[in-house]
RNA sequence: GCACCUGUAGCUCAACUGGAUAGAGCAGCGGACUUCUAAUCCGCAGGUUGUAGGUUCGAGUCCUACCGGGUGCGCCA
């Protein structure tokens, strides 16, 4: 972390780390200091009993020692004890937490690396169902993160828009498409006949030879007919899943599907068997990953040919790091697929490749029903799209009922519909699988998306009917503002949130910060009056705490994709 | 069978590298709107952290075994 980077609480956990370093005689980056969970013991501590047996004394000794002699500007330490606490003085934390949240760029900072994000990934011909939500809107949050620290972000959509199943669905459209209903509702009219294709393939075997057939035809190269319908396929997927996008708030910088790697196919293999990592099992080829500790071979060709997933997921790894010599390459996508991403790894490693393990699988639980499993072959999927107009739905009976006179229900609903779906899924964690529950996803109050909402746009609210701009926060005086520690507390842990939520790849995190910066936001407009009290000064002081309020807000729900209405 | 993930309040979930009395929301009960939006706030109640051992000053967190749930395991992606 660059030091021109200590916003909020981080500016003092710093100042209180070089302290210690000093007084214990160690190096700054051994000390890590807790969050209390009880707030009586103050914003930062040190348990001592780790130093303790190095300095020779108890860690209780040690503690009150450290307590008596650390003398650190606007910080005062107290032993409980083994437990060394840090109290910041209530002045100095608002001063600064109001200065920094006040400002643009809270918690920005210049890590100035290279980053591959890539998400949301959906196959062509089928719809985006819940299961997509997941990975389009965790990518999109952390690609944001990512930049907000400062790094250089290259978001892919690697689109499923190649592989074998295109030749089902070619072999399929041959026997059951219909141009009209192509026409009204194109990944609707795919996705019947594709389902079709599953429900009469046992029964008809000629299908799998024409299907075989169709992708050999696709994979030829040539300007034939199966490639034509390819790519009107793609092109009407396309436009459906950028109105899902648009909603979202989710954008890429490369449309990059398996196809675009097509031509890079027979040079990867050919760079594979270079290495002579590649052999012969079956009449398909393989590498063989024993050595690296995996049971099963990552597939390159089948005995028909024919390239697969991995052969396509190798060529893009590399294609991309000859391109962008990425710091870190991250794949959203579904916990099912972790021996995949093991196995190709494991492949580029055996190839003596120094930059495989920048590759990173970044995993996350699939969603279920209670019923059972998502099934795209089943027909039983829930389109992104239902639920997110339900949810807009509800959305827009609620303003109606709350705000009957706001100017733009229309809008708003669906802010807060869309936001109220995006902040559920942000704000569990990402490896755990989701049970999709209607009653769940559609609550508005609570620990919710639509919750956070409130609290901005009640601050805009009162910033928008105060007859004065809140005042720069360097024009305010800062004992004013000492009597609301938690508030500044909740705020000041904006930046560490942040950071932490982007290094563990888990925007679970600072959604939950906002939650506590919301609720701390609550208590206070509800405690403290901040319009018609009669003191211009306070008046000033709160005026600009409920901006530094709204400005944090508005910046974290962004982050995460959820929009900021400012009435609601 | 093997591998990975997972098990915390009635429900949905938190708990930073092992730290102090395991916390929120929902549901339940009781309060608070002549005052900047009650999508809010305050209070009560709710727990043998799946089970049994182990490691140590200290375990929801680490190790072992078992139980329950999920996912994956060569020519699908």
């Amino acid at each position: 972390m660059s030091d021109a980077s200590l916003h909020g609480l981080d500016a003092f956990a710093a100042l209180i780390r070089v302290a210690l370093a000093e007084a214990l005689g160690v190096e700054v980056n051994t000390i890590q200091l807790e969050r209390p969970k009880n707030e009586e013991h103050g914003e930062f501590a040190l348990p001592c009993f780790r130093f303790a047996n190095s300095v020779g004394n108890n860690p209780a000794q040690l503690a009150s020692a450290l307590a008596d002699s650390l003398d650190v500007n606007n910080v005062s330490a107290s032993a409980v004890g083994p437990f060394l606490n840090f109290q910041i003085d209530r002045t100095a934390l608002a001063r600064k937490v109001l200065g920094d949240a006040g400002a643009p760029g809270y918690g920005r900072a210049d890590d100035n690396e290279l980053s591959i994000i890539e998400y949301s990934s959906p196959n062509i011909a089928k719809p985006m169902h819940v299961g997509h939500l997941r990975s389009t809107v965790i990518g999109a949050a952390m690609a944001r993160l990512f930049d907000h620290l400062g790094h250089e972000v290259v978001r892919i959509n690697h689109l499923g828009d190649w592989g074998s199943q295109f030749g089902k669905l070619l072999a399929a459209w041959k026997r059951w498409g219909k141009e009209v209903e192509l026409e009204t509702d194109p990944i609707g009219h795919l996705l019947k006949i594709y389902v079709e294709y599953h429900n009469q393939e046992e029964c008809d075997p000629s299908l799998d030879a024409e299907a075989k057939a169709s992708f050999l035809a696709l994979e030829s190269g040539e300007n034939n007919e199966e490639r034509r319908l390819w790519v009107r396929f793609t092109e009407l997927s396309l436009a459906e899943f950028q109105k899902i996008y648009d909603r979202l708030g989710a954008s890429f910088d490369l449309l990059r599907g398996e196809s675009w790697y097509e031509d890079k196919l027979d040079a990867m293999v050919e760079w594979l068997e270079r290495k002579g990592v590649v052999e012969d099992s079956d009449g398909a080829q393989i590498v063989d990953l024993t050595s690296e500790g995996i049971k099963t071979p990552c597939l390159i060709k089948t005995s028909h040919g024919t390239t697969l997933y991995a052969t396509r997921d190798l060529a893009a790894a590399k294609s991309r790091w000859d391109e962008f010599h990425f710091a870190r390459c991250l794949y959203f996508v579904g916990s099912e697929q972790k021996l995949h991403f093991d196995q190709f790894k494991a492949a580029l490693k055996r190839c003596g490749t120094d930059w495989w393990d920048k590759l990173e699988h970044v995993p996350f639980g699939l969603v279920r029903f209670p019923e059972g499993k998502l099934s795209t072959r089943a027909g039983r999927v829930l389109r992104l799209s239902e639920v997110l107009d339900r949810a807009v739905e509800l959305a827009r009976e609620i303003v109606e009922e709350k705000n009957p006179d706001h100017p733009d229900k229309d809008t708003v609903a669906e802010q807060v519909g869309v936001g109220a779906v995006i902040f559920h899924d942000l704000s569990h964690a990402r490896n755990k699988e989701v049970v999709f529950d209607w009653k769940e996803v559609l609550s508005f109050e609570g620990d919710t998306g639509p919750s956070v909402q409130y609290t901005h746009a009640r601050c805009c609210s009162i910033l928008r009917r105060a007859a004065r701009a809140a005042p720069n926060p360097n024009e305010v005086d800062s004992a004013l503002l000492a009597d609301a520690p938690e508030l500044w507390i909740a705020i000041g842990r904006f930046p560490g949130s942040v950071r932490e939520a982007a290094e563990k790849r888990e925007p679970m995190i600072l959604a939950h910060q906002l939650l506590r910066i919301a609720s701390a936001g609550n208590v206070f407009y509800r405690e403290k009056r901040v319009l018609g009290t009669g003191n211009e000064k306070l008046e000033g002081a709160r005026l600009a705490a409920v901006d530094a309020l709204r400005r944090t807000l508005s910046l974290g729900l962004g982050l995460l994709g959820v929009p900021a209405p400012t009435e609601m």
